[in-house]
DNA sequence: GAGTGGTCTAGACCACTGA
DNA sequence: CAGTGGTCTAGACCACTCG
């Protein structure tokens, strides 16, 4: 009854207890150790039950006790496997009520990623204008980051950001086409809350990192229009590569932000 | 014995249990519930001990049984406050050796605090030159930034960094003139490794963490002629405010990068 | 082999939430 | 009040480093 514990289909597990002789397989090219403690493999197990969708964003995932008990493990390293996901937000504990999928359709705080600030008070408070929204063959640098197949198609989503009527961020947004059927302007439009969180209810892609490569640029023809700026004024170039469960790439994202009355904030340690 | 434990002098504290009674303290106002974990107070305390000298940075720390037996507690509970401190890089922890008191002086990534990257090739490898170090009264911007009295004086140093023969970085660095006696240009050129190291070292300034606040500006004929690019070109400014223990600002550095050939990066999450 | 940090367990108790 | 996450403990054993 107990031979089977809980990570009984994980091909890099030990029987019954966490570190049999055998855990140390194959030192052939004196590479990989491949000793995987417990409380990590606990922590594949439930991203697995995240990404497949047992528990949906905004819901409670079962307490800490139930999940010690379904795995056949104690509840100090459930804890420290859920320790583990909340780190990397994926999951949110809340004591006294338990320990939440995250989701960005419901965050106070919308616009978990967008480090923009506005000089003179809080952050937040942008109004969204779509430009347009159109599916395509992905181009080669696009289907390169996204790593899709040439020939795949695209959706391509360009949109303004705008703060106290002015336009402050001018975003030109890739989706991979096969994960985003039926996206359109009129549902972007209608949708109240952060674009992620669309993704997310309607489309079940959930945005879990991101890196961003941040470049100095002149605006040109077409941005300095649509900013409302002169050719030639500098601006922020914003590149994101949006990743989901497995570190899959699966937007990417080019914005220039106006830099005059707001600030791109960062911290370091 | 046991009426002392090792938070006798935080005045936040308990006697002898973790939390007594007396641990909801003057509840007058619903505010404040003050209630402090003891792993938190032992945080404190060796956070104390590290920004007394008591140990200094690349040296080993005691080991955890040592301080559990100091502080009176488990050696879980020690164990949770180096954690705390490991997440925030105070402390570098290395299996089978010690835990170590972290140092900006013997990185092997120099340039903790650099996220600029260049588009083809590894980080790193930017030679220094310095241009000039004075010390002169602290402009106001300067002396509010850095929370000195008006009056006070202040450090500057401005410097170019070079990758591959040519400048992309210049910065214009701030510091309060009481904690660098005797900072003068030669002693900045002779110093090999980060900047950051000598600070360590030599003025026993240690920088923990930092927030930096991104714009786009045009370079001004200044900026051109030392970055050797024409006027307006599109520069990457940016500002750091680097903080010691408590928080405590101890540098105002300008930055401005040229992102031609070099970008940003970013790790959002 | 001795000493370090790393993992895992089991159990007690505390703080917070909501019915 | 019961149920949740949060803290603390004590002890066992493992993995890593170095002399």
């Amino acid at each position: 009854m107990d031979a089977a514990r809980a990570v009984c289909c994980n091909p890099a597990m030990a029987a019954s207890t966490p570190t049999p002789a055998a855990s140390r397989p194959a030192e052939g090219d004196g590479d990989a150790p491949a000793f995987s403690p417990l409380y990590q493999q606990i922590k594949a197990l439930i991203t697995r039950s995240l990404q497949s969708g047992e528990w949906r964003p905004g819901e409670a995932i079962p307490s800490e006790i139930e999940l010690a008990a379904r795995f056949k493990v104690s509840q100090g390293t459930v804890r420290k496997a859920i320790d583990a996901l909340a780190d990397e937000n994926l999951v949110v504990r809340r004591q006294g009520k338990g320990t939440f999928v995250a989701t960005h359709a419901e965050e106070k705080i919308q616009y978990r990623f967008l480090r923009l600030t506005p000089d003179t008070g809080e952050p937040g408070g942008m109004e969204r204008r779509f430009i347009d929204c159109r599916r395509m063959r992905a181009p080669l640098d696009i289907a390169r980051a996204l790593e899709l197949k040439a020939g795949d198609t695209a959706v391509q989503v360009r949109r303004l950001l705008h703060f106290l009527e002015r336009p402050v961020v001018l975003d030109d947004i890739w989706l991979p086409g096969h994960l985003f059927k039926g996206l359109t302007a009129e549902r972007l439009s209608e949708y109240k809350g952060p674009m992620y969180g669309l993704f997310e209810t309607e489309f079940g892609v959930r945005m879990i990192r991101a890196e961003e490569q941040l470049r100095a640029v002149a605006a040109d023809a077409a941005a300095s229009e649509l900013l409302q700026l002169e050719v030639g004024a500098p601006l922020l170039s914003v590149e994101r590569l949006s990743r989901t469960y497995g570190d899959k790439p699966v937007e990417l994202r080019r914005g220039l932000y106006n830099t005059q009355a707001h600030y791109y904030r960062n911290e370091l340690s």
